[in-house]
DNA sequence: AGGATTATTTAGTGATTGCTACATATGTAT
DNA sequence: ATACATATGTAGCAATCACTAAATAATCCT
């Protein structure tokens, strides 16, 4: 076991807590004041655990991918691209569209722009979304690989396409658009795809 | 001539220096410094002539909307449905990819998410947005009285596809996508438009 | 039991936030 | 000239920001 007094709140939880604070208010509108209040645990607490906000934050959005893996993965593991695309559109209309969870998208909305102090944070949302948009590359390149899709096709370009539709979701989501909008969009995204 | 001493700065200089401050800072990341610095005056100034940060901050919202007007309106004022939206993602790849500009959309990164205080601001956004949906979907709906758009299409839906690929295109450019990539997403949005 | 190590609570820190009181300056109306 | 009305510069307001010093509490190891 580990040495000294142990850690009296559960981390995880905490965690989810800090999640659901930076998703409503984004990064710089979350203060260290409503993180604690949710967390249920004081500064000196979170800064032992986290180092201070910006950790916070990264660790944040690290669980809030990995809350979102799974689907991404069982979106990309189907069989043609076509498939994969629409099942990615279809589970981002679904969990963006459900109220239970804050609206809209913590890799956009946490931190599109700000003040100077955000600047580092900013710069890691646009890399997260990059990757995503590497990895929907990757699928469509494979596609291609595989005859799955046109010679003529440009993995890079509709990545990028889908990728901007997924944001574009994200604020239609942040602004009240309900689950219903949101899959309209993505089917008619769908027929931009070529099949 | 207006009683009182007469105002020594200039007011639309002085907004689009503030509104400068707004696109690339957003809503919440403008402070007070910020702006007075930019617009080279004193607090007690900007407060006599615009109210408070809210008050200016929707002068600035105004002054965007002014300066977009003019191209939305002639891509809107295109013959058919088509040749409309074409040119509206067309003319929104050219602004979002100017790097003369602020990165991004103020529409958008204005406040999409923040504090309690900034909820007023974020309602007005999702109207302003909403506007603009609405705006489309009028000139869609013209186009299917006037046969220009198969009688299955739908208004409503494809003008918020439109939104959603334009919001999209607002959060790449924020990301620092360059005007060609947003015009290759343009591009591929226009496939899924019936034609 | 006693020392070492880490967590928690309390109570703040200096810096920055949006905003304003007050005195002064600059114009018009009479 | 005097009164009135509005703008400006100086200086600083209370509140909130992210963050921390210091004392105490809870665990392990010897």
């Amino acid at each position: 076991m580990a040495l000294g007094r142990p850690r009296a709140f559960d981390m995880e939880r905490a965690l989810d807590r800090a999640l659901e604070v930076f998703w409503r208010k984004g990064y710089e509108g979350a203060t260290l004041c409503d993180l604690t209040a949710a967390m249920g645990i004081n500064p000196p607490s979170l800064y032992a655990a986290f180092g201070n906000k910006e950790g916070l934050f990264r660790r944040a959005l690290d669980r809030y991918e990995t809350l979102h893996e799974a689907s991404w993965n069982d979106a990309l593991a189907a069989p043609t691209a076509y498939e994969a695309i629409a099942r990615l559109l279809e589970s981002t209309a679904i969990s963006l569209g459900d109220k239970r969870n804050p609206p809209g998208c913590l890799m956009v909305q946490g931190a599109l722009c700000g003040g100077e102090e955000c600047d580092a944070v900013k710069q890691e949302l646009t890399a997260r979304r990059d990757a995503s948009v590497a990895l929907i590359r990757e699928r469509l390149r494979r596609a291609k690989r595989e005859g799955d899709l046109p010679d003529d096709a440009d993995p890079a370009g509709l990545a990028r396409f889908v990728a901007t539709v997924i944001h574009g979701m994200a604020v239609q989501a942040a602004g009240g658009a309900s689950r219903k909008e949101l899959e309209r969009v993505a089917a008619t995204a769908m027929t931009a795809f070529p099949k």
